[in-house]
DNA sequence: TCCCTTGCGTTCGATTTTCGAACTCAGCTA
DNA sequence: TAGCTGAGTTCGAAAATCGAACGCAAGGGA
């Protein structure tokens, strides 16, 4: 079973892992969050390799998580990749990760970047909970039952 | 920049990303979830070939998100790989990956597994929010900042 | 004692991916 | 006309991954 074949397994967790454990890719979302839209962004802040690049930014116009939208410049037509709705959907995954490694990669100095809620300049964090009874849940308050 | 410099890279997000995003090491992650621990289970499930296999799984023991406890089976000493407190806290990532995956990518049956909340029976999600008002984010509701 | 099995790797040559640098191409601009 | 710029494409070299075979230590059975 080649890695690529992930992306068929019936299971709702290890396509998105398929798709988002390619190298780079979880990087680059990173950078559209932050704003990063064009190619050459893209290349001058991650440094990539252009045709990896290409790739992956192939793969996600293909999984719908990005679209390429005209702009003028210069009185010319170009391209910029944004979110879809999709994509903007991928935000608890990079909130996650980040939560994650706030708490367990942080180095001695501060985070990078300050994120807050417009409304009330709170903090933000990702977390699981239960579409009940709204308690917040860890591995050990979940069940998993293969379905029959 | 060669991809695995984001590792140092000052930003809690690239870091867990650089991390995660290697191929494998996700799903990998999906395993142990899941419940295996084992090398020989690990090759069987995964399909994985087996020096990359060892590879992630000692990247994973450094980062300290795996550790290696002794088990005795027909009377001797073997070791199985277990989550640490810090591997378990990566349960709203793949539990982020879920949620959007049930949501996007689902095919037309259901999924293959069931996840509920031992105590009231409920569905499980991820979600992102304010740490003082508690309301629901999207990338949207978040304000960047970069720190001066 | 000798041989077989098991679990867990390691090694190695072949195949895939990724890399970096150069090249292409279209549409301005001087 | 020549040059510049954004957005790729191409291609040979380097790195990562693959599958299959090998190694090895600790039982178990004959």
């Amino acid at each position: 079973m080649p890695y690529s074949s992930f992306a068929s397994m019936p299971c709702t967790l290890s396509r998105p892992a398929a798709l988002l454990g390619e190298r780079w890719t979880l990087l680059l979302l990173r950078q559209i969050f932050l704003g990063t839209r064009r190619f050459e962004d893209f290349q001058a802040t991650m440094d990539i390799s252009r045709s990896v690049l290409t790739d992956r930014l192939n793969v996600l116009l293909q999984e719908n998580v990005l679209k390429r939208v005209p702009y003028h410049e210069d009185g010319r037509t170009r391209h910029e990749y944004r979110l879809t709705e999709k994509g903007r959907d991928l935000y608890p995954v990079l909130m996650a990760l980040r939560t994650w490694g706030e708490k367990w990669m942080a180095p001695e100095e501060e985070e990078s970047f300050h994120l807050h809620h417009r409304d009330c300049g709170g903090g933000v964090r990702a977390k699981v909970e239960c579409t009940e009874c709204a308690a917040e849940l860890t591995a050990r308050d979940v069940q998993v039952t293969a379905k029959q």
